[in-house]
DNA sequence: ATAATTTCCTATTGACATACTAGGAATATA
DNA sequence: TATATTCCTAGTATGTCAATAGGAAATTAT
C-alpha cells in the first residue's frame, strides 16, 4: 500500500466540499460526520490544506472551509505529492537527491523511471471535477 | 515511495545470479561484494526466495545459488508481490478483504482501482531477462 | 578425516513514520 | 455574550523496516 491515510482523507475532504460549499463555508465537523472520520485527525490534513492554500478557511460561528479554486483546478496528483511528499516509487527517483554512484550500471533503474512515468500520468490526468461528477472512471 | 528495500535487493539478487550462474552456483557472499549489500540482510531476502522456489540453494564449499527457471519464467510483479505482499496503493483493494461499507458510494474508489491496474500491468510485461540484459526499457 | 566454506536458523534492535488523541487558545458570528 | 468554529502545540501507541549478531547444520575440497 502506497497512498497515506492522510492523501486519502485529503481528497474526501476535498470533494466533500466541492459537493457542498454552494450552501456557504463547510464546517469540518458536518465532512467528518459524513465521511466517517475522525475530527481531530482531519483538522491535521485540513491544516495542511489551508497552509498550501487548496482552501479558505472561514474561523467562528457559521464559518468552516470552502474552495479556493474551481475543482477541475484541483490535479489529483498535485493533492497527493502535497499529503505524501514525492510520488517516486523508490528512493533514488526522489527529486533532489544525489545520484546514485551505481546509476550507470544499475539495471533495475530503468524499470523504477517506467514505473514512476506511469504512475504520475495516470494521476495527472484527473482533477477533483472527475471524482466528484464520476461514478466510474 | 512504495518499492522496499527487500523488493529491490531480490532483484537485483536475482539478475546478479542470472549474469553469473553460467560458471556454477553462485555464492551470496559474491553477490553481496558486487551489489554493495550486507551480507546477513541479503541471507533474509534470499530465504525468502529459496523458500517460494525461486532459487535453488547449495550447501557447503562450492555451493550457493542458482535459478530454478530460465529467466524469461520469472514475472517482476511476482517476485515483487513475493516480498512485499500485495502492490495495491490502497488497503481496500488488497485481495481477501472485506469489502468497504462505503464502497457505494467512495468517490476515490476508482481512482485507486484504476491506479493499481495501471501499475500492475506496467510491472507484468516485464521478466528477469529484460532486466539483465536491457540498457533500457 | 579434517578444515574450510557456505547456507540455514533464531533472536534482537534502533530508527522512523503513521495514525490518532488531548486540551485549550484565538476568532468570528448569531 | 454565548456559541461555534478554526487554529495551535504537544504527546502517544503501534507497527514496520532495515539491519545486526551469533552460531548450527551441511557439504565439499584437500
Amino acid at each position: 500500500m502506497m497512498i497515506s491515510t492522510k492523501s486519502r482523507y485529503a481528497l474526501r475532504f476535498l470533494i466533500d466540499i466541492a459537493e457542498h460549499q454552494a450552501d456557504g463555508y463547510v464546517p469540518l465537523k458536518d465532512v467528518a460526520l459524513r465521511q466517517e472520520i475522525s475530527e481531530k485527525y482531519l483538522e491535521i490534513v485540513v491544516k495542511e490544506l489551508v497552509r498550501d492554500g487548496l482552501l479558505a478557511a472561514q474561523r467562528g460561528k457559521g464559518g468552516g472551509y470552502r474552495l479556493n479554486r474551481s475543482s477541475d483546478e484541483y490535479n489529483i496528483k498535485s493533492i497527493i505529492e502535497l499529503m505524501d511528499g514525492p510520488l517516486a516509487p523508490v528512493a533514488c527517483l526522489e527529486p533532489g537527491r544525489e545520484a546514485c554512484p551505481r546509476q550507470g550500471s544499475c539495471r533495475t533503474l530503468p524499470l523504477w523511471t517506467g514505473l514512476d512515468k506511469v504512475i504520475s500520468a495516470y494521476l495527472s490526468q484527473f482533477t477533483l471535477t472527475d471524482l466528484a461528477a464520476a461514478e466510474e472512471i
